[in-house]
DNA sequence: TATTGTTATACTCTATAACTATA
DNA sequence: TATAGTTATAGAGTATAACAATA
């Protein structure tokens, strides 16, 4: 049940669910291969984003992202690895780190938005700007972020 | 990164892609569970499916659905195992096996039929029909299944 | 030489357990 | 007692390698 670039198995294509799991999967390879291009993974972006609003505690990075804790030290050695981010001590709590987002970081975030946005216009190109927005809402109403 | 039931974090659901992803997730668990209602896999209805046109070489099977000829060869032997399909020996070629689609394997996919039919209107329950037709169309020509 | 089915193996992701140091 | 961070480990799911039988 592999997605593969050739597009969905014509016999399958007619039920929704398995075009909404192929469309995604398919939007997600294309999104993933966009920030590699920029030396970042998924979560890397969504850490980096996240810090962009000041330090925060892994734990709550581990909440906010919905990974397990294990995951979240793996990805902030990355990032500090990369030299976008880094631990500091936490001003209040010893058992805590905050984590930092660093200059690099910032400019790493530009770069990889950059590239985002042009995977999504490459990827959305088969629909016009109004059809887009539609499929937008759409998924929001599906989502449950808007009544 | 992972998914959950309470929806998509409010910080990333403005981006379509991150909506897409979380949608399709949460739409893939609803029908998982579904199907497991019924004691099946997403695969397994796949191939019955796709045997319900007449028996069918393992590694036809394997290429038509996109995964790994060992991946098949577990799924026979589940379905196998619950008495849905069997192997049995192909007419031509020694190599091969023809894969059958027992009659118990008949009225397995009427079953899930109905309760994944049942979980999509569920699924798609946020959505009018014609807005739920609009999605099944822009799907389809993100998939390139359309001109 | 290529293909079918199978077994064995490896690699990635995801998830849990256990431990320390703090609170 | 509970929480933060880390390490170690276990389990799916996915992919590759190698093999015997046959074409």
């Amino acid at each position: 049940m592999d997605v593969n670039e050739k597009g969905p198995p014509p016999a399958l294509a007619q039920w929704t669910g398995f075009l909404l799991s192929w469309v995604a999967a398919s939007g997600g390879e294309h999104y993933g291969r966009a920030l590699a291009s920029v030396g970042l993974k998924p979560q890397h972006l969504a850490v980096l984003v996240l810090l962009r609003d000041g330090p925060m505690v892994q734990a709550r990075l581990s909440e906010r992202l919905n990974v397990f804790k294990p995951v979240m030290v793996t990805l902030v050695n990355e990032l500090a690895e990369l030299g976008l981010a880094e631990r500091r001590a936490h001003p209040h709590d010893r058992r805590a780190v905050h984590v930092h987002l660093l200059p690099a970081g910032v400019r790493r975030i530009r770069e990889a938005e950059r590239v985002s946005l042009r995977a999504a216009d490459e990827f959305f190109a088969p629909l016009t700007p109004r059809q887009r927005q539609t499929f937008h809402h759409l998924l929001a109403k599906l989502a449950g972020t808007e009544t």
